[in-house]
RNA sequence: GGCCCGUUGGUCAAGAGGUUAAGACGACGCCCUUUCACGGCGUAAUCAUGGGUUCAAUUCCCGUACGGGUCACCA
């Protein structure tokens, strides 16, 4: 085992978007090849004609490549295992569930939609406690069988389980897990439009593409036993197996579209950054071993440990995700800021004339989401109606009265400034404060409302007064000065 | 309902047969501060429950309750 290369695979349905949920399963499924120096293998497992969804695929692809969580080999960057679409892949089905057959572990079951459904409404009434496929076809004379095929009567292969004793299969988070055979059903391995089923081309894929690893969500854990009969039937080594617990949305509903927090999209439109939203989710479930939780991707790859998953379902707390996200923010490069802050800031901020090098730096501490930052910067492009009740600060000990005379200070100070910058409108003001003997607040508080006309900004009169300009900055004051006269 | 799984503060969680039961988010308070933040410090708050086993159990075992999963020609 030790010697064998980890190949890890991530099998989504192309069913539409990508729910959080499925996302990080994809990223432990990544980290775990990844750690290992593993190969991590894309599969679409598009079976089910029904609910395929047109441009699912790119949904897809598009969704991991953002996350970057590439892949190694998959339906568009190939690789020696393909094909990775499970349409593709359709005659190999066939051909090893006919293997099966002629093992002795398949049957070919001719029974219509119909009966089935009449055979679990009777169960249904009877109130049995399994609701089971009768096995009516289960041995058919070889007569029928070959007569039936010959008059091409519509058929599903189905599975021959043990009827008695248990199978006991291994999940390296839970350990052994024992079931009793007698309640496993003859599970459908072919359906009649020919093509297999989620169960049957998994274990297939699985074992031909060399996957040593599968992580799944909690919710195949009662199939397992289904699979490894499987592997057995068919004399193939099981891979090991990791279910995950589900991320629930309160104790007992998980995420869901309807609360329009389930799906990846729905958070970067939320003005969640990508890293911190991979973070977080691998968070939910996993916990590391040290006490810092601020990981990029790669640092995941590198701080995880299976030991560190959790066998219980973890409540989403879009509070803590938030606060991931802002660390994360302000772990961010100016330049990296900048990348990501600029059309947010241009959404209610078309100024060209403004720092926004003072700006950003301003805002980054103060940004938890993209989102926040058009109304922070609002004012820029246009000071805002105000009340003058604003000039009023209890800490501070301003009121309107003494901000006109703060205000009416500042002017002359400001006016006198040859080389406009932070560096210079704070040791003019400063030195004013010094002169006049007044707190810094009575002085700076109402620059910082009559330059804003804001409870709160991204920093305060001097960085305002820096990011506005001189002649803006002027403009504003005079304002002041006048609507407090 | 049968079967399977789970249960440490409001949330995410570490932990181990003997600990003052970590840490983070959130809440609250204080400090810093030209606002709001950032940052720093601190406070409150947790082992679902009943029986065992043991000198000792939150940790091991059994039951109960509660929660989740599953029982498709869906994945």
């Amino acid at each position: 085992m030790a010697d064998k290369r980890i190949r890890t695979r991530f099998a989504p349905s192309p069913t539409g978007f990508m729910h959080i949920g499925n996302l990080r399963t994809a990223i432990f499924t990544y980290i775990l090849a990844k750690k290992n120096g593993g190969d991590f293998i894309l599969r679409i497992e598009d079976t089910d004609l029904e609910r395929y969804v047109e441009g699912a695929v790119e949904k897809i692809y598009d969704t991991l490549r953002t996350c970057g969580l590439n892949w190694d080999e998959g339906p568009d960057v190939g690789g020696d295992y393909g094909p990775y679409i499970q349409s593709e892949r359709k005659d190999i089905y066939i051909k090893y569930a006919k293997e099966l057959i002629d093992k002795g572990e398949a049957y070919y079951c001719f029974c219509t939609k119909e009966r089935i459904d009449k055979l679990h409404e009777e169960q249904a009434a009877q109130n049995l406690s399994l609701r089971t496929y009768d096995r009516h076809c289960r041995d058919l004379p070889r007569e029928v069988v070959e007569e039936n095929l010959a008059n091409g009567v519509p058929y599903v292969i189905r599975q021959k389980m043990p009827t008695e004793g248990t199978t006991t299969f291994r999940d390296i988070l839970y350990g052994d897990i024992s079931v009793e055979n007698a309640i496993l059903d003859d599970q459908i391995l072919i359906k009649a439009d020919g093509m297999p089923t989620y169960n049957f081309a998994n274990v297939i894929d699985d074992h031909l593409m060399g996957i040593t690893h599968v992580v799944r969500g909690n919710e195949y854990l009662s199939s397992a036993p289904k699979y490894d009969l499987l592997y057995k039937a068919f004399g193939w080594e099981v891979p090991q197996y990791i279910h995950v617990e589900h991320i629930m949305r309160d104790a007992q509903h998980k995420l869901s579209k309807r609360d329009g927090d389930a799906y990846f999209g729905d958070f970067v439109e939320k003005g969640f950054y990508v890293p911190a939203i991979i973070n977080y989710i691998a968070l939910l479930g996993w916990a590391p071993k040290g006490e810092n939780e601020i990981f990029t991707l790669d640092e995941l790859v590198k701080e995880f440990d299976i030991s560190g998953l959790s066998k219980s379902p973890a409540i989403f707390d879009i509070q803590k995700m938030t606060a991931i996200n802002a660390e994360h923010i302000r772990r961010m490069s100016h330049e990296e800021f900048r990348e990501a802050a600029m059309p947010y800031i241009r959404k209610t901020c078309s100024r060209e004339d403004v720092d926004f090098d003072i700006l950003l730096d301003a805002l980054q501490p103060r940004t938890e989401l993209f989102t926040d930052i058009p109304e922070k910067v609002d004012f820029i492009d246009k000071l805002p109606e105000y009340s003058n009740d604003l000039y009023f600060n209890k800490k501070m000990k301003t009121s309107p009265e003494t901000s006109l005379e703060a205000l009416k200070m500042i002017k002359p100070v400001l006016e006198g400034i040859e080389d406009w910058n932070s560096e210079s409108i704070h040791s003019a003001l400063f030195a004013e404060i010094e002169k006049r003997g007044v707190k810094n607040g009575f002085m700076l508080w109402p620059l910082r409302v009559a330059l804003s006309g804001k409870p709160s900004t991204p920093g305060g009169g001097i960085e305002l007064a820096a990011i506005l300009g001189k002649a803006d900055s002027l403009a504003r004051i005079e304002k002041g000065i006048a609507q407090l006269s």
